[in-house]
DNA sequence: GCGGGCTGCGCAAACGTTTACGAAACATCC
DNA sequence: GGATGTTTCGTAAACGTTTGCGCAGCCCGC
């Protein structure tokens, strides 16, 4: 391995002044500066980041954690964090903290452990054990959900988007729409989410009707069932996951009813899954790319703790339209 | 920060001694371990890795590269690798190396800066400009693809499986069966599979009809297009990657042909979603997660040059049937 | 009672950096 | 031409670990 003794011994100078040309610094000549330049690529050095990360108390590794790593809310927006974080020379650190967020507080341990300069978390609660771990070390952003004002956080306002999504719903003409909520361990997103149908749906004067599934494709087929056990005049559907509604459209059609002439549904997030289904999903779409780049940004630029609420949109595809007459 | 002189000194021992039974190696006495162990616990104790690391030149991470992090593909198998990485006490490093792995070189010269104890390749070629930045610094273990016998690899059968899918319609009766390749640029896979196409439909005396996608979702239409054009009998399309193939699920709807009535549709991997699109795809199921664990392990046990196939499986769902009559 | 082999432990050097501090060299100003 | 800056650079001490080496003390067998 070639140190930065080897790179001041080739250029002639010391090692402090390797240092410095190489970090940028000040306090050297036009003509060191080049010398050395020469040298470290002449050597190919490249600082080692553990000796670097130990003398400064600072690594460029951010972690990023999620629920699971391989579902598809999660992995756009750690898409947009690596590319970010990487533009900016951070490396980031994969992690998963399980649905309940009983992983997270190990993960924290270590990335400390590591100097990290930071922890994005995806769309997972801060338990007491996280705070615990997360001490006074290690600066926290969440994504895709909002923890009350103790940590900065990077999400749409979903009372408002899951109330535009009723309303958009009851604007078609639909009088009974079912909702199917999300995993009752996030409670944070999802009462906020059914919060805002709720609103929608006693404003409009109609009545919920609500049933829990876990945000994944498998929990939806029961949940809706029981949903239309409990209206069996249903004719749309609003699903807190593309997940499930992928399911919901996929059930339905098995069960015989055409989406959307017969029962219109509506997904939430926008991932890709909205657009392998047929037919594609409307849906409320998070900028996901985009939150997890933002997410860095914030990370590096400090600690602003107002949390900072980004636009949603609702997309029109083939899976919602006018409720059917009779 | 609490260091080992901090533990030392409480548990009245030398940082030496901290530093042996934190590592569980030999030469104390019973009752020092406990005293020490007790300073560990009073001082909540963990050592710094960056330090450990520095000392030892080796870091417990490894690093995972995908073209692209937000792929299903890739971050099943990340689910794997993170989920053994982690019980093996290493944290994994994320990286994103671009479809044609432009920036793998990048990510691998960080990696060899921390000392990682490895990379996982995942479903990309091995540039020359990688070899070289691989230097002998760093093991490799490439997933999903199978590239010659200079890096340990762990994939399936890919020109076999291919064969077998090919063969699978051939035994539903099909005859016009189009094939939708992926990205040009993972040659490896690309063409392994294509050859086990080609031999198929050699061997039943078909002809072959073949078009290039890139692997996702929207190149798929277009070589439907071409597909159709060149072959309007199809009865059966097998397309190299299940996103490919919810594609062309939906956009035969669209030119109003049924699934699998009209033509039967066949995926390649059994991501999350061929059970995504409806009727579901049937696909060649890889074992991803399961690849993910076991290229860790790969990696941690030493280099074994040996290329390790893995068993497919044909899993059949909605997607394909017997020919249509007529 | 003495030599030899353990066992248990501490000292101190190293790992590859960064960065205070100071010194030399040089320019500048009166 | 001295005093005073300013620029350019090197020396050395740290950062928190691990580990070779050595030194006590001890047990044992003769």
């Amino acid at each position: 391995m070639v140190t930065i003794r080897d790179v001041a011994r080739y250029a002639g100078v010391s090692p402090a002044t390797v240092s410095r040309v190489v970090n940028g610094l000040t306090g050297y000549s036009k003509t060191t500066q080049l010398r050395v330049e020469e040298a470290v690529l002449a050597l190919n050095y490249e600082p080692d980041s553990l000796a670097r990360g130990l003398k400064t108390k600072q690594s460029a590794v951010m972690g990023v954690l999620a629920p699971l790593v391989s579902d598809a809310l999660a992995s756009e927006i750690m898409g947009g964090v690596e590319s970010a974080a990487r533009s900016r020379g951070y490396s980031v650190m994969l992690g998963r903290t399980g649905l309940g967020s009983e992983h997270a507080a190990g993960y924290l341990r270590t990335l400390r452990t590591y100097r990290a300069a930071g922890v994005i978390l995806i769309s997972a609660a801060i338990t007491a054990d996280m705070r615990r771990a997360l001490g006074s070390g290690i600066p926290l952003v969440s994504v895709a959900i909002r923890d009350g004002l103790r940590f900065p956080s990077l999400s749409i306002d979903d009372e408002r988007a899951a109330y535009d999504g009723t309303r958009y719903l009851i604007g078609l003409g639909h009088r009974h729409i079912g909702l199917l909520a999300g995993d009752p361990r996030s409670v944070l997103v999802n009462t906020v989410r059914e919060r805002g149908y709720l609103r929608a749906m006693a404003e409009a004067g109609l009545p919920a009707v609500l049933e829990q599934g876990n945000s994944l494709y498998d929990s939806a087929p029961p949940a809706l069932g029981r949903l239309l056990r409990r209206d069996p005049l249903l004719t749309a559907v609003f699903a807190l996951s593309d997940e499930m509604a992928a399911a919901v459209v996929n059930d339905l059609q098995r069960l015989g009813r055409r989406v959307p002439e017969d029962v219109s549904v509506l997904g939430f997030d926008n991932t890709r899954t909205a657009r392998h289904v047929h037919p594609a999903l409307s849906t409320i779409a998070q900028p996901l790319e985009k939150m997890g780049e933002l997410a860095v940004e914030r990370l590096l630029a400090g600690t602003d703790l107002r949390p900072r609420i980004l636009p949603h949109r609702l997309v029109e595809r083939g899976s919602t339209t006018q409720v059917p007459p009779g």
